[in-house]
DNA sequence: CGTCTATTTGAATGTACTCAAAAGCGGTGG
DNA sequence: CCACCGCTTTTGAGTACATTCAAATAGACG
């Protein structure tokens, strides 16, 4: 990662490397232009299960994790149905809320004490109206996630449920320390109880 | 839709009003921006069944429909896996690997007698470099493609297999005289056989 | 320690799957 | 025009997997 002088401007900004990092992992921004960028973040510190966005609210910001962890779900007749996850350096929002303007149908909640930074649209739209490489960093974000959502899409559609949670541990070793496996369990689009019978059988398998 | 006086430039520009749609929806281009993009654009035809990209290839292009259809789709034990279509005005490519030139594990096919038009990563990289208006178009077409993603991933983890069937021809009433019912199937999660049976199922509770 | 929530287990039901074969459909050539 | 071919769709039977409803167990936290 390339190490960015930034303490010239303010002396804290070393407890901001992660949201640093995010952002320059994408584009290479300059100081002034990195600068500008951190300015437009609002902090907000939340506490295990402060919510902050519920079904019928418009999606007013997109927000970045500095410390802890979002969940992103929704609600139907079985329950809560959760969608993503959002850790350490991620974004995270109703894209298709926030950049609609229609009220969302979705939550989010901190499944930890979380510290996230948030950007409103008309700082966004100020961003990308102020130069092309604010722009290229929205363009790559979507990209990625876009990426991202089609292979979570097509692993729901070819393999079984056990393969679609071994993939995702192997991936991602550490989430069961941080999501209940219930939320596992229907962001992998089934039942807990299910999935507790999966985990039984291949726990069972590896004795 | 704004209409562009391009037949200024071309007289038999009307044959592609598609493209041309497709390309100012996003952005305002004025007609010089739009003519540079359109020059980029290489015409091919394709017969049914042809191929424009096979998996172990890398993804050199991505292309946009002008009139037919296409098929993204990959291969497992299980068979061909549908993953998406694009029609008239749509853009279909394997994104993830035409970004990061490694090998796609996915094919496209043309359902239909096709015209297409492809932009090769090359030029699409001189057209972000050329203008914002470009890196823009490129971001709004990675947003709108997340969000179709993201709410097709979301149904497959909360509704049954027949819902998703019914709001698939409810939003697409055309689609079946287009796509064969046994891609349907795959694209939805299920066997054709499963499809074929949910499908004698509705028309029975219908008479 | 008691309470609340998360996870696991049991039993019955429902849905989708596999393997196999039949029926339907479109095109080609005799 | 009909017979045949290849491909798609449907149907049947048996099996596997996930669900529901309910209850028991395990953990977390005050």
């Amino acid at each position: 990662m390339a190490t960015f002088p930034l303490k010239a401007y303010t002396a804290d900004v070393i407890m901001y490397d992660i949201i640093i990092n995010a952002l320059t992992r994408l584009v290479e921004f300059d100081e002034e232009e990195l600068f500008y960028f951190l300015k437009l973040l609002k902090p907000r510190m939340l506490n295990k299960n402060d919510f902050i966005l519920e079904a019928g609210e418009i999606c007013k910001t997109m927000v970045i994790v500095n410390r802890g962890g979002l969940r992103y779900f929704s609600l139907n007749d079985k329950g809560e149905q959760s969608n993503w996850f959002a850790f350490e350096g991620e974004w995270l929002g109703d894209y298709e809320s926030f950049l609609t303007r229609q009220p969302s149908s979705h939550f989010i909640q901190a499944i930890e004490a979380t510290e996230i930074f948030s950007l409103s649209y008309d700082d966004m739209q100020q961003l990308y109206a102020k130069g092309v490489k604010y722009e290229r960093f929205g363009r790559l974000i979507a990209e990625n996630l876009f990426i991202k959502a089609e292979r979570s899409r097509n692993e729901l559609t070819s393999l079984p449920a056990e393969q679609r949670y071994l993939n995702l541990i192997k991936d991602h070793p550490d989430i069961l320390k941080r999501i209940p496996v219930q939320h596992i369990a229907t962001y992998l689009g089934i039942q807990p109880q299910s999935l507790s019978r999966i985990r039984r059988n291949i726990a069972s398998r590896k004795s």
